[in-house]
DNA sequence: CGAACTGTTATACGATTGTATAGCAGTGAA
DNA sequence: TTCACTGCTATACAATCGTATAACAGTTCG
């Protein structure tokens, strides 16, 4: 039998196109159909070869959960950072950016929820989850607190940190129910159901966020 | 050898016997690790015995799914039913007996999470979701309305609706992060943060809900 | 141009998977 | 007490799993 050809690659290139394989056969069959033989085929490479690159399998795992979500908020805060006019449109950029394309996305949901089902048993996963929930409520933190202050409402630390906590909820669940896609309503509706909520979680007047950001 | 003793059981036991123990290895070790020998044994049966109540492994793994989805909402709405004093009453014991015990658990989310990883390819795990996911909108779009209508707020179907679809989205948001038990915040701060919230999100009066369920 | 280096393939291994089938043994009716 | 019924155990099977190791081949540097 003849040998297969192949190309050589850089450490980060072929990493990453071990990461992205991982995630492709993840999002379609979840941990039981995301096996060694399966991701190598994806990435076009031999089975062995992943050895090369991680310590096992596991390892693999964790780092493309890593890889995932630094993405998806990552994606969301430079929508914030786009905003021009004030602390309103960039709080409605945030909360608009994570309930519309890429970032809603039924792939995406997917892997986040394979993911979440192994927080409980695996350390590895927890602390993956945690941090990057960390780091959401921290980013909505500080796009909450001007928005406060700006409208002459409460801002000292405890109530912020209750309201970034509701808003992170209601975002993560309108994200995800929309990124499912179960046809029970339009997802075109959600940035203005989420902005709306937003409002009336914050206490803020009606349009505040969703005028910030009308076209 | 000698064959193992066993004692007989009648249809129905023996069937969520199964499926309890499925959802058991689920919780624990996701898809991957939840095998035909693992749960016939958490089960205290031998393996042969699934295939005799179930036509394949796929089959019990899609009916226990179901099981714990009737279980999350069937225990939320019969919190909602015991009010005594009227719809916010009822609105807010909803709410709240979702962010708390014996909802609120790492076990149910994370054997939550692990199916919904499975619904964008999997048809019958898509087509539960979609089912108990519409009763859940349905349930809540019942209790909104006449809330709605007691404060003299507008209550046509497709506002309610969209009020619901926040709700929905703010209670799964907080149940999930709740759950799961990062140790960011205390959990027993939830009831009061999604009350809040919902307050917010309908535009009550604050109070309106909080005080409805307060000892 | 040739040698050292290492990214990559290929193959082997024992363990575990879902399923199929043969037959034992607990149970209720006669 | 016996007999038929069927819930249940036990075993076999091919397929696939994660991992380990040896050998090849593309690349680079002298």
């Amino acid at each position: 039998m003849t040998r297969r050809s192949f190309q050589r690659l850089g450490e980060d290139a072929r990493r990453n196109a071990l990461l992205d394989a991982t995630l492709d056969c993840l999002a379609e069959d979840g941990m039981g159909g995301a096996s060694v033989r399966r991701i190598a085929e994806r990435a076009g490479v031999s089975a062995g070869l992943i050895r090369h690159y991680f310590a096992s399998k596991d390892e693999m795992v964790h780092e493309s959960y890593a890889h995932l979500m630094g993405g998806l908020t990552g994606g969301a805060a430079a929508s914030a950072q786009r905003a021009s006019e004030g602390p309103d449109e960039a709080l409605a950029r945030f909360i608009a950016a994570n309930v519309t394309a890429p970032n809603l996305s039924s792939r995406k949901v997917s892997l986040w929820a394979t993911f979440i089902g192994r927080v409980r048993s695996g350390r590895r996963y927890a602390e993956i989850h945690r941090e990057s929930y960390r780091e959401f409520l921290e980013i909505l933190g500080a796009l909450i607190h001007p928005v406060r202050v700006r409208h002459g409402l409460p801002a000292d630390p405890a109530t912020c940190h209750g309201l970034a906590i509701a808003l992170n909820g209601m975002i993560d669940g309108l994200w995800l129910e929309g990124s499912l896609d179960h046809g029970l309503y339009d997802p075109n509706r959600l940035p203005g159901i989420a902005l709306s909520a937003a409002e009336g979680i914050l206490r803020l007047p009606d349009e505040t966020l969703s005028g910030a950001i009308a076209p």
